[in-house]
DNA sequence: AATGAATGAGCGTTCATTCAT
DNA sequence: AATGAATGAACGCTCATTCAT
């Protein structure tokens, strides 16, 4: 599975920058029809390669899918700006961008469907993506306790589940969201709801 | 859909009760497998029932788990006691079991993934299980509204969002979920963070 | 197979007409689409009746298909008017306006194609169709050999086959007609080519 | 369609005679049961090959009944004698074993079924098969004129469609044929009927 | 007599995977 | 290393026919 190790290597190198195009051509298809629906067919033929050349790579779809996922960036975050309001709507904003892009939520679909037999997927995509997004949230509340602005008993991890979870919740209820979610979001997440006593 | 009228009814009698055991059987597949792993052949099967008669009852098999969504109970939930934290906080323990149930987000992933597709079985759970269940959640926060609890401009969709989505976002993340999560995630969602000012 | 032998009737009397609907909507079939396409649920939805209702009077789709062809009407031709060459002419072109109706090639393409499995399809059209259209011709010609125009010893019947046979074979090698085609028919048919000795 | 020049073909090396071989399976079928019943379970199982393996040659059923037909050897007729009456009924008689084949009148029937849904097949056997005949026929009729025995504005086309037509008509009519059929076609079709004056 | 429900068998097609160069 | 060929298994769907009123 995967790479082998380096060492000398004999007969035929592999040709360089074929992983990436076959691994891209998967993560696509993954994206657009998930994981049942990818056919190696297709993300041979994307991928301008022949079918036996994905499997001397990979020994199933299902390895192919998890090391295409495994491609997937951490993305890096802006830093923080010391405003903890503005950089966590800053980010949620962001957040909800990368998701509304076409695919973004049927890839978490995709994960979701597949938990049982590839558990590897989800747990791909949580270290990759999720634990990145969720490190940049918990930073900017961190640092706002380091600076005293917030209590340190915060419940930072329940905050970051409400901020985040939120766009989910959204989506499945209604599908769309209105300009101000970010706002709104973190309005009701950092500050709680206007209790009159 | 629904019942005709009793009359006098000609031709054979569908089998008492095969509606259901179709629907029902698909329904497992569909929490089980997922909409394009779900085989007629299979729901036919568990259903005790020859493939053509599930399509005298239903066009396609979109058609077929369409329906079998349908079946989907909206669930009754307990009258709000008066005290919205602790009713918000029972909402949310009963949420978490509903979810935690074998396949309860691989459902909801199949939704995801088939939304291009089968745009209406999106619709569908929307309809039965998420709109009843948020129902259920802004009532009792509107009660606390009306009882001068809570301030009329109180953000409240935005708060139910927060509410459920910290279970999707907390499975994502993680997978699992400690004892006290309803507590904690009501805690947030409703009083927001600690400032210190 | 085909009506019962009269006698009082006992029990509901067969609803007047259905036959003939039934066979009129079988026989469209089968000129559309032949007969393995011709399907049992389309003719009685045609003719807006239940399937069983067709096994009551057929024993199987052969013998629908079969009855249908037997409702076929011999057709009457017009008296030959004494001028031989333009009754032949005038036979032809009614023959040629049959023929190039709709489905009129496709019809008998079912019958060669079904030959083994139903002879009976063939034999019945023959009976029906092609032995009425021959007798007019073949009487054409009787009467030109009664008035003495025509020597007894012409060969009446390989005349019948030229002169209905170049519609068959125009019509497999080009699949269109002149506007003349009859006339030219009849001159090679009647007359032969013209030898120089 | 050709063989590629030799080269260094890559990957695994097609089974050699294997197109023949479900070609000619299918060739068979399409004869024996027509375009509907002719089954590709049945066409890949008489060929002793999986049904990818026809997929990967040909993109649908229609495709591979097509490249079929596609099959039929143009045969070749011997050369005129210079008797153009006894080289028209050798012709004839040669054409009749062709059709009294089994299946030779099945497969007609074929074309002209599927003449909507499949115009290619029809086309086809036209290029194939009827062309090559009738050229040889009317190389006969040409080479007569050109002696001089035949006069030039002889109307060889319609000879043509007598000649050959005259079995399709007799095949409908009656099924079977007189040993002098070629003879008494040719008798009228170029000589035309005995008329008195 | 007529109906609507149910079935067994089959079909065209696709796919993940392996084989043979 | 990479290829094109081949396969077994499955799937969604349809049909002629029979069953139970």
């Amino acid at each position: 599975m995967g790479r082998k190790p380096p060492g000398r290597r004999r007969g035929r190198p592999r040709e360089a920058g074929l992983d990436r195009r076959i691994l891209q051509a998967a993560l696509d298809q993954l994206g657009t029809l998930g994981f049942e629906r990818m056919s190696l067919e297709a993300v041979a033929a994307k991928a301008g390669v022949s079918k036996p050349t994905l499997y001397r790579r990979w020994k199933s779809k299902a390895d192919l899918a998890t090391a295409a996922l495994r491609m997937l960036q951490q993305s890096t975050f802006p830093p923080p700006t010391g405003n903890a309001r503005q950089d966590v709507i800053a980010n949620l904003r962001e957040f909800q961008a990368c998701l509304l892009r076409p695919n973004g939520m049927r890839m978490i679909g995709t994960l979701l469907v597949e938990e049982q037999r590839l558990p590897e997927l989800l747990r791909l995509f949580r270290e990759r993506i999720i634990k990145t997004r969720r490190a940049a949230l918990r930073r900017i509340l961190a640092d706002a306790v380091k600076r005293g602005e917030l209590d340190k008993r915060a419940d930072i991890e329940a905050a970051l589940n409400c901020l985040v979870g939120a766009y989910y919740a959204r989506y499945l209820a209604q599908g769309n969201f209105p300009a101000d979610w970010p706002e709104r979001t973190a309005g009701v997440a950092l500050d709680g709801l206007p209790w009159r006593r």
